[in-house]
DNA sequence: TTTGAACATTTCAAATTTGAAATAATTCCA
DNA sequence: TGGAATTATTTCAAATTTGAAATGTTCAAA
């Protein structure tokens, strides 16, 4: 009982496509959520501070979008990480309905511990491709992630 | 501030890579989540009527692991899907610990309406690439994924 | 001004998801 | 055969996530 061709060939690439993404997404998501939770944090909670140690300090407002989560979520993993001395939430100069989320010292020490040996994770579990295939994967993610908006 | 570098090479690239994936899959999950909402199910009940009317019949253990979720989730999937009549637990005939999931009339009946709408959808929000970039990109996912178990 | 739309964040209830423990059945070997 | 290990499913509590409503702020147009 195949499904090829049941539904005319490009809707079969598009399906192909669309279980081959969540599945490498899973897979991988699966594997990175290990290695952060080693670190004593969990995954929404180290990619918050990732973008904090990244890019400094920002608005929760921007946290989401980087993060891809919702307003209420965001509001409980900065919550957390503030209950956890990581983070601390300043007001924004202007805009008095803005909240600024940045890194304490505590925050950036955690950050800075962990997130090379995060980096040296991820590295080992994508060399299942070359250099070449991942700059070519990426490429064509991104063209489908922003042809998308 | 750029981070480029900053871990070296192929840590960047890893890096990039996963950054790309999340956010491709992330845009690509809100676009179909969207459109399975307008069948009236949720988009794991969705998951597990496509396993269920492309590959028939199977077990409770075997849709978790199509569907990639733990099987205290399925439980409750099944369980509203069940509620709503569109699939029956079965004992399974040989063996008694195992329970076969499957259609009902009903079932089936909102799986061939729906699916073929659902494939029309997917298949209009991939055309971002053409046929062979699709080709190409799923060649790339699937060795990625299959590559990490 | 003042009004209204848009925005940033929080609160809240509900739904979802997970992982561990419990239950039950099966398989494997010594 | 007997018992240990494995497997299938369910139950349960806890954590996560969402989306809608509420609160307060900004901004621009009338």
């Amino acid at each position: 009982m195949k499904t090829t061709k049941r539904y005319g060939k490009k809707a079969e690439s598009a399906l192909g496509l669309w279980v081959k993404l969540a599945r490498a997404y899973h897979t991988f998501a699966r594997h990175t959520a290990a290695d952060i939770r080693a670190s004593g944090l969990t995954q929404p909670q180290f990619g918050a501070l990732e973008s904090l140690g990244h890019l400094g300090p920002m608005q929760i407002g921007e946290l989401c979008r980087k993060q891809l989560v919702s307003g209420g979520n965001m509001t409980v993993v900065v919550d957390n990480l503030e209950k956890d001395g990581l983070v601390e939430r300043v007001p924004h100069a202007e805009d008095r309905r803005a909240i600024i989320v940045r890194l304490t010292a505590k925050g950036k020490k955690v950050f800075e511990d962990s997130f090379p040996k995060h980096a040296q994770y991820v590295t080992k579990i994508a060399s299942v491709l070359t250099e070449e295939e991942q700059a070519e994967l990426s490429q064509l993610l991104k063209k489908l992630g922003t042809g998308l908006q």
